[in-house]
DNA sequence: TTTGAATTGTAACTTTTGTTACTGCCAACT
DNA sequence: AGTTGGCAGTAACAAAAGTTACAATTCAAA
């Protein structure tokens, strides 16, 4: 774990922070689709992520999912930091994206080290900048943007975060995080195929150049 | 502007911070409708709302509006937190919804005083947990939400910032704050009228039963 | 008093998105 | 081989939201 500590936060924390998180933190392990945080639930450990991706989602009172970020190496999840905190419950869900590395530093350490490390502090406060800009492009995305723009950004975005121009969902999958309906995401989809810009298959998607 | 910090902030902030505030901030005063921030402004002060409201807006390229939330009395600008330690421009428009009294703080302060009072901290960590639920309950509502439905939440919402029940906008107001068009607004609030729970009058707005 | 701008109401129409229904296809399993 | 369930394609229709156009009203300034 102090190896993948150095290799990723070196150049932010100081080492005896490095040192702290080594022995106090877990390392844990995640599989593709494995779930981390379930709506309402209490949150007892703040994560870091070391590699991998999770995937952060919003749910409305029918059940409904709306994609809201992405969590990737060197990030952390700013709505744990408060929750942590506050003793609050989860507003959102984390399901992993792709196979994922974290460590999990219990809660108690956050208070202690804002105080202490002013590295922790700028981390945590770098954090927050990253969430609430991540929160207005979803804003901008549902309120400027018609589907087809909000799907290509979708597309777009799942290409970066699994860095790989094939795209494994069904169009299913990603009505759901779009919160709209499969037979839209279909159609938009054909109208993407036909202007060359993607290539449909059964249960995925080749982007071409978008 | 010490009388206002006491009345304010003493069960939030230690007497030694509270003294330290009065002795760098400076009181300001702005009328409804003053801008405070503009997008790309540099931010160089952090405000603590005394009295009145904000709404803070995004726009878009086109020049497209939406309302994302209101600061009261007791809060601070989130935004600006991250804006001030990172050297960023805003993100956002900030305009005085009602007479609005606010104590400025400069930023080299912010650095200082985190690491300094715990009371800051919390109240900084505080001050973002509320922003981001309030910008996920922003993102509900465009999401989840038909435009009839953000129409009410809108007006309960002002009723409640303002307390009065007479909504002073014109429909190209709301309009723009809900980004949609003012035909849209016309034709819902008109809906709302003949439902009884509104009365429409020119240029306000009489809330009857939400 | 007249003028003109701002505000609101409304009709008619278009576009976008969502819904329902049905089809064919593929892959896994018996 | 036949069955079955999940996936994708598409048509037809419905609902929500946006657009254009115009009339009526109010209110303040000239």
């Amino acid at each position: 774990m102090l190896k993948d500590l150095k290799e990723n936060f070196t150049h932010i924390f100081e080492d005896t922070l490095i040192a702290e998180i080594n022995e106090v933190g877990t390392l844990k392990e995640v599989k593709e689709g494995e779930k981390l945080i379930e709506i309402g639930d209490y949150v007892r450990s703040m994560p870091l992520l070391i590699s991998g991706a999770i995937k952060i989602l919003r749910e409305d009172d029918d059940g409904d999912e709306l994609l809201l970020y992405f969590l990737e190496r060197g990030d952390t999840c700013a709505m744990t930091l408060t929750c942590c905190l506050g003793q609050k419950k989860s507003e959102i869900r984390a399901i992993a994206e792709l196979d994922t590395t974290l460590i999990m530093i219990p809660i108690q350490k956050m208070e202690e080290w804002t105080g202490k490390y002013k590295s922790w502090r700028n981390f945590v406060f770098q954090s927050y900048h990253e969430r609430l800009t991540e929160m207005l492009e979803t804003i901008d995305s549902i309120a400027f943007y018609n589907m087809d723009e909000r799907l290509v950004k979708y597309l777009q975005n799942k290409q970066k975060v699994t860095n790989d121009s094939l795209i494994n969902s069904t169009h299913q999958e990603i009505a759901y995080e779009l919160h709209t309906s499969r037979v839209v995401v279909s159609r938009l989809l054909k109208k993407l195929e036909s202007m060359g810009k993607i290539e449909l298959y059964r249960n995925s998607i080749k982007i071409v150049s978008l």
